[in-house]
DNA sequence: TTAGGGTTAG
C-alpha cells in the first residue's frame, strides 16, 4: 500500500477499516515520518482503531506519548478498554481523568457508569453520577441510560425509578432499561406497565424491549403475554435472529409448554450452546429430567459443549431423580473442565444433599468461602429435608450474623423446625421473621407454620393462626392443617379444612385424593365417596405412586402392584420372606393406610404392593450386600412403609435412603433420621 | 457519531 500521498482527511477512512494491528502500526509509522502526527484527530483515531483489534498496549503506549491530551484522546482510550472489557482500567483511567482536570463529556460519563455497573460498584458510579451532574450532561440520554443501568443492575429500582421520572427526554434505550430492570429485580408486573406506559407515550418497543417482555412473561407465568409478545414479533416483522428464537423457546418452556418450546427449538437452523441450555432448563425445571439429561447428552454429540447453565439444569434434573451416579460424573466433568463458580457449587451442593450424601454437600458447602444468600438458603433447605432441624437453626444463627436472610431464608428454616419437630423454635423465628426482620409472611411461611403445628397435634393453634392471615389463606395451608388433622385423628378440625379445599377447587388431583383419604379414615364414607366422584366426573385420576432406585447407573422405576416387571416374582418372594422375619421380631401391619373401606386381609395385602417396597427389593436383590440404597419417591412416603423400612435395615443389615416428595428418611439398623416425626 | 438497553443457571 502506497501511504506517501494521503492526507490526514484521507488517513481517517483507512484507518476506520484496518481490522490488523500490523497494519494500523505501518499508518502510525508513516504518520510519524509524514509529520502528521501531532494531528490531535487522527491521533484519537489510531488509538481507537488499536482498541478495535484488542492491541491495548500499542493503544496505550501512543496514549502516553501524547503531550497535550484532549477529550477525544482520553475518550479514545478509555473506550478502548471498555470494548475490551477491562471495566477496572476503564474507571482508572476516569479517575486519572479527573486528577488532570480534564473535563469529561457524555461519552467518558456513559463508558464509566458502565464499568461501574460491570464492578457493581455503586459507590464510584454515585461518584461519577455527582461529577455528571455538576458538569450539566444529566439530561443526556446516554449519560441517563447508563445510570438507570447501573442501579437497576445493583438492584436499586426505586433509585432508578426516581431518575427515570425526572428525565426530561426518555429515548428507547432508557424505557428498556427499566423494563428490564424490573424483569431482574423479579418484578414482572411492572415490567409489562412500564411497556404500556411506553407505549401510551407513543414510543414503539423494538427487540430489546421484546426480549424482556418475554422474561417477564416467564417470570409472572402469563402465557398470554408471552403469546401475545411472539405475535407481535412476528406482525412487525422483527428480525428473527437466533436470540430471539432463543427467547422465544425459554419462555414458552417457562411456562411449562414444553411442545411448543421443542417445536420452535427443533425449526432453529443454528442453534448456539444458549439455545440448547434455555431448553435443557426447561425440561429440568418442569419435572422431565430425563428429557433434559437425554437433551444434554444429544448437543454433546452434535458437538456442542455444554455451558454451566446446561449443567447446572443437568445437575438439577439428577437431583430430581435422585441419580447421584450421574451427578456424580457431571461433578468429575465440571471439576476438570469448568471454573467452579458460586452458582455451580450451590448446584453441587444440592444435587448431593438431594441424593442423599448430605456430608458431602457439608464438605463442598464448607470450601466455598464467601457465600452468597442462595448459597446459605440451600445449606439450611438441605438439613431440612434431611431433618436435622437443629443443624439448620445452627447454620441460620451463623448466616444472620454475615448476610441478611430473606423470605427464602424462613421459607427453608420453618420448614426444617417442622420436619425435626421443633414447635417452640419454630413459633419463636416466625416472631422474629415477622418483628424483627419486618419479613411479610407469605402464604410459604404460614404453610410451613400450619405445618409444625398441625404435624405436633396443636391443630387449634394451627387454625387460628391461619385465622390471624391478613390475605385470603390459599390450598397450602389447609392442605398443612388437614395433613395434621389426618395425623392426629381430629376429625372436626380437618372436616372444617376438608370443606375450605373443596370450596377452593383444587385442580391439583393429589390434593383431592388427600381430602379422600383423610374423610375415609375419619370413616365419612358418603363424603370420601363424593370426593371420589368428583375427581371421575372431573376426569381427573390419582396421579400413579412411583419409587425409584438406581441400581449400577441405571434408574429403575416402580408403579405400585407393578406385576409386568421381569423379577416380580422374586421381589415379592423377597418380601414375603422378610415380613415373616419382620413378624417375628413383632410388626404388626398398619392397616389404616389403607384409606379403603376394604378387608382386613385385602388391606394387608395392599400394602405389600406399595411401589417403595418394590423398589427396595428390587435394589436389595441387585446389588452387594451392604451397599446403600438410596430410593426416590414421587409422594409422601406412607407410614406402614416406614416402619417396615426400619425392619429392613436391620434384616438386610443395609443403610437405606428414602427421599419422598418432602423429605429423606434414613433408616440404619431400625432407626429412622426421622425419628419417626414426620 | 467513538458512547447507553438484550438469550440459558443455584
Amino acid at each position: 500500500m502506497r501511504l506517501k500521498n494521503l492526507s490526514p482527511h484521507e488517513l481517517k477512512p483507512l484507518l476506520l477499516g484496518c481490522k490488523h494491528s500490523a497494519l494500523i502500526s505501518q499508518i502510525h509509522a508513516f504518520m510519524v515520518s509524514s509529520g502528521l502526527f501531532s494531528h490531535g484527530n487522527t491521533i484519537a483515531q489510531l488509538i481507537s482503531s488499536y482498541g478495535k483489534v484488542g492491541d491495548l498496549e500499542s493503544a496505550h503506549k501512543l496514549f502516553d506519548k501524547i503531550p497535550l491530551r484532549r477529550v477525544d484522546s482520553w475518550n479514545a482510550i478509555i473506550i478502548a478498554y471498555s470494548n475490551n472489557e477491562f471495566p477496572v482500567e476503564v474507571v482508572n483511567i476516569y479517575n486519572q481523568m479527573v486528577l488532570e482536570r480534564v473535563k469529561p463529556d457524555s461519552s467518558t460519563f456513559t463508558v464509566a457508569l458502565k464499568a461501574c455497573t460491570i464492578l457493581q460498584d455503586l459507590e464510584k458510579g454515585e461518584e461519577i453520577w455527582k461529577k455528571v451532574v455538576e458538569f450539566g450532561y444529566e439530561n443526556d440520554v446516554f449519560v441517563g441510560s447508563s445510570v438507570l443501568n447501573l442501579y437497576a443492575k445493583c438492584g436499586k429500582m426505586d433509585k432508578a425509578e426516581a431518575i427515570f421520572e425526572k428525565m426530561q427526554r426518555r429515548d428507547i434505550v432508557c424505557w428498556t432499561t427499566m423494563i428490564t430492570g424490573f424483569v431482574h429485580s423479579g418484578k414482572g408486573r411492572e415490567a409489562v406497565d412500564l411497556y404500556q406506559r411506553m407505549q401510551r407515550e407513543g414510543m414503539v418497543g423494538d427487540s430489546v424491549v421484546m426480549l424482556g417482555l418475554m422474561q417477564a412473561s416467564a417470570n409472572i407465568a402469563d402465557i398470554k403475554l408471552g403469546s401475545s409478545v411472539h405475535g407481535h414479533i412476528i406482525r412487525r416483522a422483527l428480525p428473527m435472529d437466533v436470540n430471539m428464537l432463543t427467547s422465544l423457546v425459554d419462555m414458552y418452556a417457562k411456562n411449562g409448554q414444553l411442545e411448543i418450546a421443542t417445536r420452535i427449538f427443533r425449526e432453529i437452523p443454528c442453534r448456539n450452546t444458549v439455545t440448547w441450555s434455555a431448553l435443557i432448563s426447561g425440561y429440568a425445571q418442569n419435572g422431565f429430567a430425563v428429557n433434559a439429561l437425554e437433551l444434554l447428552i444429544e448437543m454433546q454429540l452434535l458437538g456442542f459443549t455444554p455451558d454451566v447453565a446446561a449443567l447446572i439444569s443437568a445437575l438439577l434434573a439428577c437431583s430430581d431423580i435422585g441419580s447421584l451416579r450421574l451427578g456424580r460424573s457431571i461433578h468429575g466433568y465440571v471439576a476438570r473442565k469448568v471454573i467452579m463458580d458460586q452458582v455451580l457449587s450451590t448446584a453441587l451442593i444440592d444435587m448431593y444433599a438431594k441424593c442423599g450424601l448430605i456430608y458431602c454437600a457439608r464438605a463442598l458447602y464448607d470450601r466455598i468461602s464467601f457465600k452468597d444468600l442462595i448459597c446459605w438458603n440451600t445449606i439450611i433447605a438441605c438439613y431440612g429435608i434431611h431433618g436435622h432441624g437443629r443443624e439448620a437453626l445452627s447454620l441460620f444463627q451463623q448466616m444472620k450474623n454475615k448476610i441478611e436472610p430473606d423470605h427464602a431464608t424462613f421459607a427453608a428454616l420453618l420448614s426444617a423446625l417442622s420436619h425435626s419437630g421443633l414447635v417452640e423454635e419454630g413459633r419463636h423465628w416466625f416472631d422474629v421473621m415477622v418483628n424483627e426482620y419486618k419479613i411479610k409472611p407469605s402464604e410459604k411461611h404460614y404453610a410451613c407454620s400450619v405445618d409444625l403445628l398441625a404435624r405436633a397435634g396443636e391443630v387449634e393453634e394451627a387454625k387460628d393462626l391461619i385465622i390471624s392471615m391478613e390475605t385470603k389463606p390459599g390450598l397450602a395451608v389447609w392442605v398443612a392443617l388437614l395433613s395434621g388433622c389426618h395425623k392426629h385423628k381430629k376429625f372436626s378440625v380437618g372436616e372444617l379444612a376438608a370443606n375450605r379445599i373443596l370450596e377452593l377447587i383444587p385442580e391439583n388431583t393429589g390434593t383431592l385424593v388427600l381430602v379422600a383419604n383423610f374423610f375415609a379414615a375419619a370413616k365419612m364414607w358418603d363424603k370420601a365417596a363424593a370426593v371420589r366422584k368428583l375427581l371421575k366426573k372431573t376426569g381427573m385420576t390419582k396421579v400413579p405412586g412411583y419409587s425409584a432406585v438406581e441400581v449400577n447407573g441405571r434408574l429403575h422405576a416402580f408403579l405400585m402392584d407393578d406385576t409386568s416387571h421381569p423379577q416380580y416374582e422374586q421381589i415379592m418372594g423377597l418380601l414375603g420372606n422378610m415380613e415373616n422375619e419382620m413378624k417375628a421380631m413383632g410388626y404388626v401391619p398398619k392397616t389404616d393406610f389403607v384409606l379403603q373401606n376394604l378387608e382386613e386381609d385385602v388391606k394387608v395385602k395392599m400394602l405389600c404392593n406399595h411401589s417403595e417396597r418394590l423398589a427396595i427389593a428390587f435394589g436389595l436383590l441387585n446389588t452387594a450386600p451392604g451397599t446403600r440404597l438410596l430410593i426416590t419417591k414421587n409422594l409422601r412416603v406412607c407410614g406402614d412403609c416406614h416402619e417396615v423400612t426400619k425392619f429392613i435395615s436391620v434384616i438386610v443389615k443395609r443403610e437405606i435412603i428414602v427421599r419422598d416428595v418432602k423429605r429423606f428418611h434414613h433408616f440404619k439398623d431400625g432407626i429412622c433420621s426421622c425419628g419417626d416425626y414426620w
